[in-house]
DNA sequence: ACATAAAACTTTAAGCTTGAAATATCTTAC
DNA sequence: GTAAGATATTTCAAGCTTAAAGTTTTATGT
């Protein structure tokens, strides 16, 4: 999966071969880069912080399922996540009357101003990691890694 | 992290952010895909099938901390998933005299057998799910992520 | 109304992942 | 030659991750 300086692959369908491994690099790369900051400078984890932006933009809240859903992971993945964020007092869950079985996720004063300040130190960090990267080119990058993901739409 | 439609950011740097967003979504969305169909079709995982690609490729072995370097992921990691693999008889740890530290890991004749059965339909899979990203701007693509690397290497 | 199905969520078991601490071996400096 | 440090690897605790099974609540068909 993450191979590297192979000895070069030829033949058809190895150009979209390469391009799969080089784009699974360059993500490790930074995600690995994010999770250490993330620990270093906030003691929190990129999971959460996954989690805190999701709710950031919805001050209503979202359900469990949603966030399942929106952040591509599993149902009981969220269930531990929240569980974690709640002990920690920066999202609440409120039960709703309608339907008993959801209940809305959102995040607490405290987890807005703290997700704040980690997402002004997060947009620096990716500015400074992508930072070779032309505005041009991630505009174009941006493009076709956004025409890849309509053809992706509605799979499941 | 993995946002999605946001009420669009714009100033400074916002399109690197937006590219880093795209960049991960697209980047889980094929690694689940693969995931599940490696656990489906051949019964392994995305880490096992990683461990093999690498040592697939040298056929007198790697030490672990090769291992570790090579797919970017902490020793005590590999330890674990090469665990496993020796247990299922896919790889052996062989004693080295030279230094009594280290031990060479590499593919068993199964494998090898095994490996190559995996891969074969990986390289399809990755043909389907890349499919529509035509070869041109896939070389392209992957232009722009290796002058993004170099930018990386030896960094840590 | 009542059984059945569907939906939302949690729990569980197994495996992946990291950073830090512990072991064992080798190298270097005196 | 021996102490001190460097290397290679494993172990450990905590957390992330999934798929599958379980629980509770709501919706549907008759």
């Amino acid at each position: 999966m993450v191979a590297g300086p192979l000895p070069a692959p030829s033949g058809p369908g190895k150009d979209r071969l390469r391009l799969w491994i080089r784009l699974l690099r360059a993500t490790r790369t930074i995600e690995a880069e994010l999770r250490e900051r993330l620990k270093k400078e906030f003691d929190t984890t990129l999971p959460r912080f996954d989690v805190l932006a999701a709710l950031y933009r919805v001050p209503e809240g979202m359900l469990m399922s949603d966030l399942s859903r929106f952040l591509l992971v599993s149902n009981g993945n969220v269930t531990g996540i929240v569980d974690r964020l709640v002990s920690e007092g920066l999202v609440a869950r409120a039960r709703r009357n309608g339907d008993r079985r959801t209940s809305m996720v959102r995040l607490t004063e405290e987890g807005t101003k703290s997700f704040a300040t980690i997402a002004a130190a997060h947009e620096g960090w990716i500015g400074e990691l992508l930072g070779k990267v032309s505005e041009e080119d991630a505009r174009r990058l941006t493009g076709m890694l956004t025409s890849f993901r309509s053809n992706w739409e509605g799979r499941e």
